[in-house]
Parts: structure tokens; C-alpha cells; sequence
DNA sequence: TAGATTGTTAATCGATTAACAATC
DNA sequence: TAGATTGTTAATCGATTAACAATC
């Protein structure tokens, strides 16, 4: 309500929000009306004094005594994330990764309207991908002049991916996700987000390793305490 | 050296180890033998001082006065990654996400060797994806019977997915990478790692959208900055 | 009103950074 | 040896949690 001037949020925060924010959806469409920062904290195990903490960060959005109108929250989140209005996507590189990503029905259905894909591949060039047109990549710039687009995503090759951002950044793009193996840097006007699928492999395995090597010492700790008379 | 025990590692800390094993692996590919923290915090953005303080809650790798020895140094990484051997994994679900995570060329590239897929249409099951058969997923249970695989990954809708948990854990999978748009749980002794695609666009879209609204806060400061004699 | 629950400040906890003795 | 750089402890910073007055 009382629309404060937020400073940049934490990483830690801003990776809470859509977590909020799809909770919220799921508890307004089973019917929910009303619910507390304490309901709340233990569907999505946190605290109760957290999701406060979070909300008033950007103003707060709660009633005393009564708790949190789950509808106005979404919407107020929704907000927040800017998700409240769609947005128009584009990909580029239509590989495996471009094509799924394509084909993900999940980005419609919060907002994320793929309008085009690009690729350098003419038997790929005039097909369609789930109804969305394969463009020549060297009409990328002629594109984005005169459909302006909120966010590019890159599948090409890791050699390919660095010269895009210079045609994205002057065609408008104020978004890049990127899933070429390498990350790219853009001028501080865009945001980047760089993924790499194979890091989220390794962090499995490392805490897959840990807990076997934890339970190790656990068991060698026992051990040694029984081994004491 | 010194084989610490290790505490349980922060989020953080865990997210920043495959960044490095990734750096340090191009730069040993490129030639480098020693590099100091200093010289690798400039390359990935972190201090020299972050960067020790890892390593050493692992039991530190380097040589005072010299650095560290990148060859030793990414294999140590590896070992607490646990990738320097190969993880045989299986993906549930040959949909969009399923099929393109089964073509995608990174995962073998750091030892993940994908051995079986799974699914319950008819037209999919005997034929193979980038080489791999797809088998029923009504074998599943058989099949890990035969074949201990350390890591599944579900690719199927999201009223599938928990269901797969209670085979996969007793098959003895000891970890799940989660697509499906619902959060599964498991037992303690299986590491789960829920994915949404999505949430990383609302995180752009925060971001791009936390830059306007800071600008224009800026601008409303300087600009009472100026009415100001 | 009494009970509930927020908004918000203070206390705590944990992660990052700084500093420097150890040592190559 | 002198210079460099680690390993490690202490200081700082920031995020989380606790507490409670405000108020529905």
C-alpha cells in the first residue's frame, strides 16, 4: 500500500518471488480467500516472519488481524515480477534446446509470448516451430525495428552467442536468457541471466556426495564413541 | 590437503563450486599451471579472499608463495563435485523437455551418460532418442533391478511426477532433477533439485522491471534535486 | 472488546571481506 | 633472502529471525 521506494533486492529474495508467486496462483485457484504469513510459511517452509519481511520490502500488502487477501497479494507480486502483462519473446538458435524451449507450453501460460525464432539453418528457415515462424538470423535487427521485443533467448553455439547481444541491445531487447555454454556480458541497461544446465547436475551430485561423505564421518564418529569403554 | 571435515555447505558456497570447476577446467585446457586467487577472483568477479576462504573449507589446495596448481586444483574440485567418475542417469518422460535434455551434447561432456528413457506412449516406446532406447515406464522398477543409476530426471506432466518418487527411491536412485511443474518431495536419503523454467523469466522480468522503476526514482531525485535553488 | 496478525524494529545468525602470520 | 601468496582468524556486512506495538 504504502508504495515504498525499494532498494535492489537481494539474490536471495528475488529468488523467493516467483516461488510466491506460484503458490499464490495455486491457493487463489483452489479457492483460497484469505490467508497468514504463518499459513503461508509453512506451505512453502519458511518462516512467517520472513514472508513479512519480504512483503513489506515492497510495501506490504496485508491487513492486521486478518491476514493477506490471497488475490490482491498475486496480483500485488504479479506486479512486482512484471508478469502482470505479457511479454514478447523471441529465440534464437533453433537446436535442441531452442526447439524445446519453443515448445514449452509453460511460458505462455504465464505471459511469454514467443513471436519468432531465429536460426542460420535454411532447411530450418520458413518452417514453423509450435506455429511460431524460423526467421534468418541476419534479419534479427530488421525484426526487432519493428517488433519491439522485451526479451531474446540465445540457444545458439557458446561461439555464436557473444556477437547477438550488440544487435539485441540496439533493437531494444531489455532481457537476455542465455543457454549457450558461455557466458556472455551485455552493457548494464540489459539484464543477463546465464544458464548452465550442467551446473545444476554437479550441484546434485556434489550434495549427493556430501551427504554420503557426512554420514561417513557420522558412522566413524559412533564408532569411535563406542569403541570408548 | 589436510582432508577436513566439512560442515554441511551454504547454498551459496555450493552454487559457486561448478562456476569454478567450469573456469578452471578452460584455463588448464588453455594451458595455464599455476594461478593464484587473486588472478581467478578478477576472472569470475569474486574476491581473492572468497575464493580461499572455499577451497579451505575443504582442506585447501595450494602452495603458499605460489598459488595453486590448476591441473590439481580443478581435479580436487572434481572430487568434491564428485565428477571425475561417470554417473549413468535416466530421464522419465520423452515430452518436449525430456526429448531435448535426452539430445542435449553437455551432459556426456562431463561424464553424465544418459542410459535409458521412459514413457508411456506406445508410439515412443522402442524407438530410440540420440541413440537411446525409450523403454515402458511400467519396466522402470525392473529396470533399476538391473541397472543401479545414480540420477533421474522427470520430464513428465505434473500429476505424474511424485508418483515416480516411491520406484525411483526404492530402485536405488539417489538423486532427482525435477521438471515437472510440481514440487516432488522424497526421503532424506535422496537429494531432489526442483526445477521451473518459468521462474527464471519472472526473474528477469523482476529485474528488468526493478531497473526501470530504480531509474525513474533516480530521475524524481534529481529532479528535486534541481527545483531546488 | 478480545483475539489475531500485520508492520517494523531489534537481536541473531551466517556469509563475506579484511588482515596478517605462516611459508613457499 | 625478498617477494608473493596462501591458510586462517577477526571484523564487517547483510540476511534471517524474534519480538512486540499497532491495529484490524
Amino acid at each position: 500500500m504504502t508504495n515504498k521506494i525499494p532498494d535492489r533486492a537481494s539474490d536471495a529474495m528475488m529468488r523467493r518471488m516467483p516461488a510466491y508467486y506460484r503458490q499464490l496462483r495455486d491457493l487463489e485457484a483452489l479457492g483460497f480467500i484469505d490467508l497468514s504469513s504463518k499459513d503461508l510459511a509453512r506451505r512453502m517452509h519458511l518462516t512467517d516472519s520472513q514472508i513479512r519481511h519480504d512483503f513489506n520490502a515492497f510495501g506490504g500488502f496485508g491487513r492486521r488481524g486478518r491476514g493477506y487477501n490471497v488475490a490482491l497479494l498475486r496480483r500485488s507480486i504479479g506486479d512486482i515480477l512484471d508478469i502482470n502483462r505479457p511479454h514478447d519473446i523471441i529465440i534464437i538458435g533453433a537446436g535442441n534446446v531452442g526447439k524445446a524451449l519453443a515448445q514449452y507450453k509453460g511460458f505462455a501460460e504465464s505471459g511469454f509470448q514467443l513471436k519468432a525464432i531465429f536460426d542460420t539453418n535454411p532447411e530450418l528457415i520458413g518452417k514453423k516451430i509450435s506455429g511460431v515462424k524460423v526467421l534468418n538470423v541476419t534479419t534479427l535487427s530488421k525484426y526487432l525495428a519493428k517488433a519491439p521485443t522485451d526479451i531474446a533467448i540465445i540457444c545458439t553455439p557458446a561461439d555464436k552467442a557473444q556477437a547477438l547481444v550488440a544487435p539485441l541491445v540496439a533493437g531494444g531487447v531489455k532481457g537476455i536468457w542465455n543457454f549457450a555454454a558461455l557466458d556472455i556480458t551485455a552493457p548494464p541497461e540489459v539484464i543477463v541471466s546465464n544458464v548452465h544446465l550442467t551446473d545444476s547436475l554437479m550441484m546434485l551430485t556434489f550434495r549427493m556426495h556430501e551427504k554420503e561423505v557426512l554420514e561417513q564421518n557420522k558412522s566413524w564418529v559412533s564408532a569411535d564413541v563406542e569403541s570408548k569403554p
